[in-house]
RNA sequence: GGGCCUGUAGCUCAAUUGGUUAGAGCAGAGCGCUCAUAACGCUUUGGUUGGGGGUUCGAGUCCCUCCGGGCCUACCA
């Protein structure tokens, strides 16, 4: 058995999600977490929300709130509806825990030792209107370039040219427009990456199994221009993980934080604690330190493209730095971006669908399809209402849940709601065992691959298996002249219902829930091999005829939500 | 500007990494079935693989060039 440790990118604190940052990390993450613990073996799912941070802070202040009180109350949010989407966390913490916090501080300490943090004075904004140092995009003024009055401090969006704050005229603060701003010098950490460069290098060199799009971001950071740039890892923010050298003050430091890059991926090991604490489990160490029993765990990330340079290079500098036997991650299965009807997905515009709003309109296991049968792998994807529609209709409701019911209604209707007795397979039966053999072999090489796209296809195919041995077997007609061979072929046809409902459960928990209550299945593990499996249900064993599986979207309602979702949210 | 990714049937995607005649699903057409959520099955029409040039016995795949789409570019996270 294979210990698996999965983490998903942890969503940002400030507002809810929509559903492509939920296709890019959350959601295959849980598909593969599933997947591993049907296989039987032993999993460790963690995500958490991302709380620190400028945004963080003004979202607060826009809500009136204090910013601890905000995200503990958007944290709940966030929690309630990952329960909905099914995400089955093992736990699903917090960045701003104390127990990331001190590791947080441990870590900056380890590294400190280690001779791997610089101190480096600088100059930044200070807004003195805001009572707060700004950071680059939050400065805004007109281009020096084009003339744009909204370029920001980083870069101007109009002409695109980088730039400094201090090249904007007329410099404002973005947050209050006060024109009250200073530069002024201060002091902050930076972690010394570029000393760990070719580490990393020939670590990135040896995951020649990572997806392109994984390593050649990690390449380009590491080879771009002088080569990978040493990174400032604080901040002057309150809200934060108070700057200090392990359990120590940091002289210099006081007031500062660490910056969010820097903690969030710690809060990965943190959320481990965090189960610990919180009842859920006694030792949390065996899943990330190698000296104590995770040198036999597989560690994979989930995460959309813009986090892959935090993945591959921060945080394992982070981990290797510390000079402790932290478990580095196996695998980085890494999305590129899903877009909307035409348009990006935004959450600062409200553009799109957002996750409460989706489990609004329609169960989990309709988004789950869609979103996981359609994941940004190979490039970015589109979402469109008319797609959605017919996909969710054609996969769900015409091929696996008219399936489950043209089989139990005409059990119903001839036998009863029990599994028939009497007649045995011949050749198509055997047929159709082989060719679930061979399906389900495909399947689970797709799973563990991590090939979403390719998974979700293979199963589809193996619900069409059922279609097609029905129609070819017709028991219906088969029934007039030898009763006892439609007894055999609705058997078989029956069998087939609980097996689907293991096999799709990564995919659509609550379907899968329903149709194993439905037909009463006791035997819910993965199945060994197709006859076996095939032969759970045993003659004379009770049933009933489950409701409609998936009720089909019909153009009304599409269109209804085509014209409510094309403004945006407010 | 630089780097990376991408462009394959009307739509969404494959193609064992250079190897027979480029394949699936959806949509379309025809036939069949009547158990079923007007569902299912079978057959079938669609492609000069964005354009052009090159390397090779052989190119969707490698090289050059042009065109389109996207991402990243280190202080948003």
């Amino acid at each position: 058995m294979t210990r698996h440790l999965i983490t998903s990118a942890i969503p940002y604190i400030n507002g809810i999600k929509h559903l492509g940052n939920l296709v890019g990390s959350q959601l295959p993450a849980d598909l593969y977490a599933r997947y591993q613990r049907g296989r039987g073996n032993e999993v460790m799912f963690l995500c958490a929300t991302d709380e620190h941070g400028t945004p963080a802070e003004l979202a607060a202040a826009k809500a009136g709130k204090p910013v601890a009180e905000y995200c503990a109350e958007m944290h709940e949010v966030q929690a309630e509806i990952a329960k909905g989407f099914r995400l089955s966390f093992d736990h699903f913490g917090r960045s701003s825990s104390p127990q990331n916090q001190a590791l947080t501080q441990h870590f900056a300490g380890r590294l400190a030792e280690a001779g791997l943090i610089r101190e480096v004075t600088e100059k930044q904004v200070y807004s003195h209107a805001d009572g707060r140092f700004l950071p680059d995009r939050y400065i805004e003024g007109t281009c020096p370039n084009c003339g744009y009055d909204k370029a920001r401090g980083d870069q101007c969006e109009n002409c695109t040219k980088q730039l400094d704050p201090t090249d904007l005229i007329e410099p404002r603060s973005a947050v209050s427009g006060s024109t009250d701003l200073e530069v002024r010098e201060t002091k902050h950490l930076y972690l010394r990456q570029s000393a760990m460069k070719d580490e990393l290098d020939a670590w990135i060199d040896s995951k020649t199994d990572w997806p392109l799009l994984t390593t050649s971001i990690a390449k380009k950071w590491l080879h771009d221009g002088d080569g990978l740039q040493d990174r400032g890892i604080t901040r002057d923010l309150d809200w934060g993980v108070p700057v200090k050298r392990g359990t120590e003050d940091w002289p210099g430091m006081e007031g500062k934080v660490f910056y969010v890059w820097f903690d969030a991926p710690i809060e990965y090991i943190a959320a481990a604690q965090e189960w610990v604490d919180a009842g859920k489990g006694t030792d949390w160490e065996r899943w990330w330190r190698t000296d104590k029993g995770a040198e036999d765990v597989r560690y994979t990330q989930f995460m959309g493209k813009d986090n892959v340079p935090f993945h591959t290079l921060s945080f394992p500098a982070t981990i290797l730095g510390s000079g402790e036997p932290w478990k580095l991650v196996d695998y980085i299965k890494s999305f590129n971006y899903l877009n909307y009807d035409g348009g990006q997905f935004s959450t600062s515009q409200g553009r799109g669908v957002f996750m409460d709003q989706a489990l609004e309109i329609l169960p989990a296991d309709y988004w789950r399809w869609w979103l996981l049968s359609h994941a940004p792998e190979s490039s970015d994807a589109e979402f469109t209402w008319e797609n959605f529609q017919a996909s969710v209709n054609k996969d769900l409701a015409d091929v696996l849940g008219n399936f489950v019911s043209r089989v139990t209604k005409f059990c119903r209707s001839k036998f009863g709601e029990e599994v028939p007795t009497g007649g045995s397979y011949g050749p198509r039966e055997e047929k159709l065992i082989a060719d679930i053999e061979t399906q389900l072999r495909a399947y689970e090489g797709h799973m563990e691959a991590i090939e979403v796209r390719k998974s979700a296809a293979a199963l589809r195919a193996i619900w069409v298996l059922g279609n097609e041995y029905l129609q070819d077997a017709a028991p219906w007609s088969v029934f007039k002249e030898d009763p006892d061979r439609a007894a055999a072929q609705v058997r078989l046809a029956l069998n087939l219902i609980p097996l689907y409902a293991v096999l799709s459960a990564p995919f659509i928990p609550d379907a899968s829930a329903t149709l194993l209550a439905a037909m009463n299945a006791e035997e819910t593990d993965w199945p060994e091999d197709a006859a076996t499996a095939l032969s759970a249900l045993p003659e004379g064993h009770g049933f009933t005829v489950p409701d409609v599986l998936f009720a089909k979207i019909a153009d009304e309602a599409r269109e209804d939500w085509q014209s409510r979702f094309s403004g945006v949210r407010t």
